[in-house]
DNA sequence: TCAATTTAGTGGTATATGCCACTAAATATA
DNA sequence: TATATTTAGTGGCATATACCACTAAATTGA
């Protein structure tokens, strides 16, 4: 029907941004009676799972900026899921924790993210599933940026070598 | 070192969100010098290849909610990049397009892009990027959506037929 | 010890993206 | 044909995410 040319069937970043929406929608379909979003339950999950991680160690797992990841935590600390608190020793730092009400939400929210995992797995395949993850956190290794920087890109003098 | 749960081991939406980033992140690093982001490039990209395309056929094609499309347009349409032309037959429709500044903006923008296209190949390898993208596309495929809707999270009375 | 540098976090601003409510226009139906 | 329904797009609001400039605190080094 339409031959016409596709980003996304070049470019992978295209590609990406493209299945992280409509993967986004469809977990987040799921995960709506909670009333959070996915990016939520993510960041509740990680903190439930970075016992005492600071905003800094946060960010580098997630592979996010900071200030981003201030930024996204707002809502959640002032609905109450979850807490900034100082460290003692180093005085710039603030670690995060999910409250009380927090962690019980993430729990809930859980059952829910369960039915959305096992649609995903049997619409793509568990094998596939797995395989994919694999990859993508193969690109979000720390190493694979390093990779793509030290990488040529073709228009290096001498690049015909 | 560190062998706390991750999330993205497990969860696919997480897994491609936190790629997401990363790519974005090296892409952006690569394109930075042209003025406009990652996202930004795509968009004109696709519709120099989708020519007089309306905006719900665009946004069906990105995945991309049609409000969400129409809002990441308006600093493309306002720096001059793009224009929207009421369709003639049906006065509801607009058709995006290029104009010359945004054709050439877009045609500048490729020589960039080709060198982020270039490190990301020979990081990755050629085969195991265009696995991926044929992974992500078919993710992003309506048929996925269909097939999520309608896939079992094991929940259903009788799930264990 | 004290100045220079690095590191953690905040706040502002801009884009990216989704949902909802609303308008206008086209289409379907009684 | 008159009304009901569907479709395209807009605007408001909220979250997601990045970069920059800035502050404060820790670390390095002379």
């Amino acid at each position: 029907m339409d031959d016409t040319p596709k980003v996304w069937d070049f470019c992978t970043n295209s590609a990406l941004k493209r299945a992280s929406r409509q993967l986004g929608q469809l977990y987040e379909g799921v995960l709506a009676p909670s009333g959070l979003r996915g990016t939520q339950y993510s960041l509740l999950s990680q903190i439930a799972h970075s016992k005492n991680a600071s905003l800094r160690t946060l960010a580098d797992l997630l592979v996010m900026d900071l200030s981003a990841l201030g930024h996204t935590l707002k809502p959640l600390i002032r609905d109450g899921y979850v807490e900034l608190v100082p460290d003692a020793s180093d005085r710039r730092v603030k670690r995060v924790q999910l409250t009380p009400f927090g962690l019980k939400k993430q729990q809930e929210m859980t059952v829910l993210w369960r039915k959305a995992q096992a649609r995903f797995e049997n619409a793509l395949g568990k094998q596939q599933a797995e395989a994919l993850r694999q990859a993508l956190n193969g690109i979000s290794e720390a190493s694979f940026a390093e990779a793509f920087t030290r990488a040529s890109d073709g228009t290096e003098p001498g690049a015909n070598s």
